[in-house]
DNA sequence: TTGTACGCGTTATCAA
DNA sequence: TTGATAACGCGTACAA
């Protein structure tokens, strides 16, 4: 025997048409009143806006989506947690696209699997109107799917030419922080890189290797392979390569980071190693997200939140009015010195 | 004159009808086969899978959910770029939820009267399955239209009787905290509170300040009024209240925030000023977020991750099966100690 | 100025 | 095992 539901006096939220019905119209007018479209007698809108208020009418997004193809969202596919950098653009996607009435809907991504199944499917299909990709450059193949695929698609730090693009001047931020390093003195610089991902000819990473190599080759200084590491993007990553940079027979007297996590964890492993900062080595690190100030580390500092402004702006602006060619959009980074940078204490 | 359209032959997406017609099947068949739904031969299933990949049909969402009436995404509203506190709970909820297949919807909400837009409106009508509202305690007729609305809710880090609720032991967590400086010989501690929002009688600023009483209270200490501030939750709320506890003509010997950015901002008041930290002041937060260990700082740790996984964990069991009867879940917090606490150093 | 009827892409029902 | 057809809730021609 199964207990008998009591369908409590229709509970079914209301419709366009119960909303006609109670006001004594068309669906037709309700719909002209709902969208304050113009030829509705100012009468009739007031009996359809009662009417509306009694029903407590909302009208459903879903069946107007339905009808407009639009979704009112954005997308953003971001490497989530990996590091602070995203949470930082991610403010400033979420004001402008808060400030624009979208809805943001959040893809993480924290394996290659992951980024691949979205990069394949586009599972996202019809549940946005466009398509934040932050810090996955894809390859010519994705790019070109992308950009056949009908979506919006902005890319923030990272590069396709194919898709309108964000980037920071990543040559330029890895050149300012060695350069500024050699301006103290040092000689043996380690370079503690993030892993590449994608594309290795636009590549976050491989564009501050060759920052690194062109303020190395304007102070005539040689290029040491084996002061170069690569490592996860986040804290211990910096603090394994450090720890190995660190205990070769001729230590780098500087290390430059990739990121400011890989920075914290250098300085983690310094201090491990009872090596002082920055008297007997100097640490810089790349982004300019909060810890770096807590901590004093003088980093480059990325335009973050900017970035996310403008990409979100971009994006509407893309949806909006698609397609249109693509567009590169450059940032510059700042060199921010603070404590973790000096020259060095003891020479010979 | 206008430039000329050219529609390149059809673009548009394929539909279930297109499907239905190029496997030379009712469309009927197709959604069984799309749904894999026993019924089904053989031989016209794999027409029909044959049809789908030749038109690289992909079922709508949006209709979709118009009949299912789901959307398959979770709300997520938070104050949210304010504390780091939101980001650990959301990578919970992120994985969760991507786990069990949803998409996340952001809202965020930084200022009272957005906030109010959401409770008052939910807005989000029809564009989430379920809505997880963290640090927001919801008053009581807010609660009542919230229990009310037929949308599935959680509660996180805020309890509503009406509502499920996931909440730390605040007053618990609090009392360990004070009760660690009382233990360091500690007699003046000042306790810097954060801004109290919504319900006076649920709240999390409350119930840490219960905590303080308690302790107290226990070590037959005074509860001195003019040793308790209230400030914004972050850095820089903190080191004004710092600032301006310290400076009173006889300071507090120690100073336990309600967060850890409020800790850090009494970590830079006490540079600032020239007092040193542990020896002349003892310093202890509360969250457990990353800069806590990275500062050393001494925290009150909350299983942050923990809670938003149960959240998310908790909302798809209530959206599955609605409505439920609401449930109050507590965590436990842990007392971390690191360098930022200890006996005082110089007495009498 | 207003009402009617159709279509959006899917699932569900029911008869074949 | 299948195919036709009615919903779902809305916008929008088009007719009145």
């Amino acid at each position: 025997m199964e207990p008998v539901q009591y369908q409590s006096v229709e509970k079914m939220p209301a419709t366009i048409h119960n909303v006609a019905q109670t006001a004594g119209v068309g669906v037709g007018t309700v719909s002209r009143v709902i969208n304050n479209r113009p030829g509705v007698k100012q009468a009739t809108r007031e009996k359809v806006l009662a009417a509306i208020q009694q029903l407590h009418y909302r009208p459903d997004p879903i069946a107007r989506s339905m009808i407009s193809k639009r979704t009112n969202s954005l997308g953003i596919i971001v490497p989530f947690f990996t590091r602070p950098f995203f949470m930082e653009v991610l403010r400033g996607v979420e004001a402008v696209s808060a400030q624009l009435g979208h809805e943001l809907v959040l893809y993480n991504v924290e394996t290659h699997a992951q980024r691949d199944r979205y990069f394949s499917g586009l599972p996202i299909h019809r549940k946005v109107d466009g398509l934040l990709i932050v810090s996955l450059p894809p390859d010519d193949s994705i790019s070109r799917r992308f950009s056949d695929s009908g979506m919006p698609i902005v890319l923030v730090d990272a590069y396709s030419p194919l898709i309108t693009s964000l980037v920071v001047n990543n040559v330029e931020g890895a050149y300012k922080a060695v350069r500024c390093l050699i301006g103290y003195g040092h000689r043996r610089i380690g370079f503690i890189n993030g892993e590449i991902e994608g594309n290795f000819r636009f590549n976050q990473a491989n564009d501050r290797l060759i920052g690194l190599h062109r303020a190395l080759g304007e102070a005539g200084l040689l290029f040491e392979p084996e002061l170069v590491c690569i490592s996860e993007w986040n804290r211990n990553g910096g603090k394994l390569a450090a720890l190995h940079l660190l205990s070769q027979p001729n230590r780098p007297t500087a290390i430059f980071a990739a990121s400011d996590m890989q920075a914290v964890g250098v300085l983690e492993a310094a201090k491990e190693l009872g090596i002082s900062v920055p008297e007997h080595l100097s640490v810089i690190g790349f982004d300019g997200i909060e810890v770096s100030e807590l901590l004093e580390l003088s980093t480059v500092q990325q335009p973050m939140r900017e970035m996310g402004e403008v990409a979100a702006t971009k994006l509407v602006e893309l949806i909006e009015n698609y397609p249109q060619a693509p567009e590169l959009i450059r940032f510059d980074t700042q060199l921010v010195e603070r404590h973790t940078t000096g020259p060095i204490a003891v020479t010979l």
